[in-house]
DNA sequence: GTAGATGCAAAATGTTTGCTCTAAT
DNA sequence: ATTAGAGCAAACATTTTGCATCTAC
């Protein structure tokens, strides 16, 4: 059974992800049971960024016993040791993503649409440190909203 | 009765925020309940980003009729109207920010403070449209994530 | 008196938690 | 047997909503 649904991720790229998840369960000593293998698979092969729910939906038809406290269980689970990242693009639900390359995200104010993007421009910010105050920056996150382009055609 | 707390905000920047909202207020029509006054008076003398429950706790001693259905009703009116923006920092409760001017945001991961931070150089960001495909972009929100200057010192 | 604003409580939404049961060592 | 994981349902936090009441013109 797979949990593929759109075909944003190429096969050879979502079975890299799958080697590498497995690779890091082992050295973090997680159990790779069924639950876990398939939310990550939605993940791993979906990069529009699913919510807890969504995987949850996706999941259900061929794994019936799954409950949504797992999902969400799992998700943390998975946060926590640097699986998977969350995005809090819209107010709503969290959502998730398998992409652990350095990267931003376009946001589509019109469908919700959540798109990775690369730039390297953007891994470092020209921040000067005068206006931080003595804040110590770790990371920045930049989110770009506006309207993606299957939305500008639709309209 | 005020709603000032800390002193972020000087009394005259203040002032000017709390001008610039009632004239804005008239020529949208807007009526200026009391419940509203006091909503955006502290927005305007905090720069904390205060969510919505913060809001409420701090208004009701002096307005007790105050209900939070009328605060979530007013930040929503506000937002609609441009007079706050709304900052989702964490995944739980929405924060609001009475500052207008292009700006963008410190998120402390310990204290979970948000600070305004500005800088012209991030206003204009060097995004190239080839790995847009087709988004376009309207606006952007960057969140530099870190230690606020107080952690780490407390630490 | 009409329209808009408020208060209140219920409902909706998203997420977390406690507890039990199961499964794998 | 012990332990981690899963399922289930209840609890929780935040936000939205419906409806009755109030207020200002």
């Amino acid at each position: 059974m797979t949990f593929i649904r759109d075909m944003d991720m190429t096969r050879a790229a979502i079975d890299h992800r799958l080697h590498a998840f497995r690779g890091r369960c082992g050295e973090l000593g997680l159990s790779l049971t069924p639950q876990r293998l398939a939310i990550y698979q939605v993940l791993a092969s979906d990069d529009s960024h699913p919510g807890a729910e969504d995987i949850y939906r996706r999941i259900k038809p061929d794994l019936p016993s799954l409950s949504l406290g797992t999902v969400y269980r799992t998700l943390e689970l998975f946060e926590e040791h640097g699986l998977v990242s969350r995005v809090h693009a819209f107010g709503d639900q969290a959502r998730f993503d398998a992409n652990l390359d350095s990267h931003h995200h376009l946001v589509c104010i019109r469908c919700r649409r959540v798109i990775d993007f690369q730039d390297a421009q953007l891994e470092r910010l020209p921040v000067k440190p005068e206006g931080l105050n003595g804040f110590r920056v770790l990371t920045h996150r930049i989110h770009l909203l506006g309207v993606c382009h299957r939305c500008q055609t639709d309209a």
